[in-house]
DNA sequence: CCCGTATATTACCCACGGGTAAGAAATAGT
DNA sequence: ACTATTTCTTACCCGTGGGTAATATACGGG
């Protein structure tokens, strides 16, 4: 069965009985890695924390020298993907451009982020599954995301590269398309993920654009693909990113 | 406490010492009105039997008389949202027009029906909680619908209303948005359904269409539609209903 | 080599909730 | 009014799965 697919990177650092000393955090992000996975794969409720151990090859109760209870391993997930999208949102807020520029930029930042299992989280798990304080913190960061869409686009408004229309309900429609990109997207498709999120950026932005978008025909569609190491959200780590957001920093007190 | 909000419609038909002696199917029909409200409330797993019977003023097992279990609810509420997107299908698929025009109609009616409880819980509810059996009838309900605007926006291509451009990814842009409604949208809201509805056809299909739609000024608002008794899930019993799925017709074997 | 700490395991607890059995209460038919 | 049938209730079962306690194993430092 199963055979060990090569979807997920590599392997659990807790190889039966091999080299079992890796660091902490390491160990951390494969829980969340190997839990992300199968929260969208089985859905949250009917993954249960065996399922999560017993694929890395240790038990439940080791889980909980890493994580309080499920729904904070749930939270922490979410946070990942919430981490890089609001990476975007302030390497947007930093370059300059118009209305028009800086939302479709953001839109395919957003699209990409949709592509990962992290991304899809934000979109696809229940926040209800959430304590009261964690849910209070998603909310909020959802607000900053919706408030981000709105903005740029009455941005666009008043510098005239976007029509008159409704901000709210435009941010609505594109947050639309973008978030069901979490339900459909696989990586095995068809389409690859960096083209997906440019090809929206023109779709969803061509109607209400001032100026006409028809895609310029010289473009041939060579765009690589998402290269090396595809799928199985990479990490980047790039530097400066620990300033994100003020919560999951700590290391769990401990 | 909640004080019996006025938002779903009539009471229940087991009112504790009164007249109990409706018609049997007017009972399982409440049953589901109260099921698919708390479904979207709480969502499906902090849902208990207990609940839906308790807020029905009878007890879990009363419920066995009607279905079979509680994925059977689930499932039930899921067809009659699926019911009403198949009959406006079959609607649009009888009358002519040209693509762009059955796309417009398809994304009005699809779009006031994620406005209601039975839409949204097409969208909302995993169907991961169903039985494999009725997981694929689920399945093949999407792809129907999914087809549908696929069609519609090929045939418009085809007949010069749309520009040209990939059926399949507009398609998943266009019902992204639509079913995102059933997640943000909120019977209280400052917006009304069907306004929603006909400003999205418009934003969906201006950016696609040949013709320029910006919006003609003349056209009042007065459409009559789905006027009367505005939310809670009518269940208009219209003549010619039953021809629509073959399945969930049959009043469960007994 | 020994001890303290971090880490993992085995063995458990128990609340929750879907589902069932047996029988009471209402209903319909004649 | 008596019976058959449907409908509903009380009382229960039990699998599941999150979480914990006690303990064992590995590791690092002196």
């Amino acid at each position: 069965m199963d055979a060990r697919s090569p979807t997920s990177s590599r392997q659990s650092p807790w190889l039966p009985f091999e080299s079992r000393r890796r660091a902490r955090d390491e160990k951390r992000e494969a829980v969340l890695r190997m839990a992300v996975q199968l929260f969208l794969e089985q859905g949250y409720h009917r993954t249960t924390l065996n399922d999560v151990a017993e694929r890395l090859n240790i038990t439940k109760p080791a889980l909980y020298n890493y994580f309080r209870g499920k729904d904070e391993i749930l939270f922490e997930c979410w946070a990942i993907g919430n981490e890089r999208v609001d990476d975007c949102i302030t390497g947007i807020a930093s370059g300059g451009g118009t209305g028009l520029a800086k939302l479709r930029k953001l839109i395919v930042s957003y699209a990409e982020v949709m592509t990962t299992d992290y991304g899809k989280s934000l979109v696809r798990f229940d926040v209800r599954d959430l304590t009261e304080h964690n849910r209070r913190i998603v909310n909020t960061a959802k607000r900053k995301i919706d408030r981000a869409f709105r903005d740029y686009i009455a941005e666009g408004i008043a510098d005239g590269t976007i029509k008159p229309c409704d901000p709210k309900l435009s941010a609505f429609a594109i947050a639309g398309s973008l978030n069901w990109i979490g339900h459909w997207f696989h990586p095995g498709g068809p389409m690859a993920a960096q083209a997906i999120a440019e090809e929206f950026a023109i779709r969803l932005t061509e109607g209400i654009a001032t100026t006409s978008t028809r895609k310029k025909a010289g473009k041939p569609p060579r765009k690589t693909k998402t290269s090396r190491e595809d799928r199985s959200e990479h990490h980047p780590r790039t530097a400066a990113r620990a300033a994100g957001q003020s919560q999951r920093a700590r290391n769990r007190l401990r």
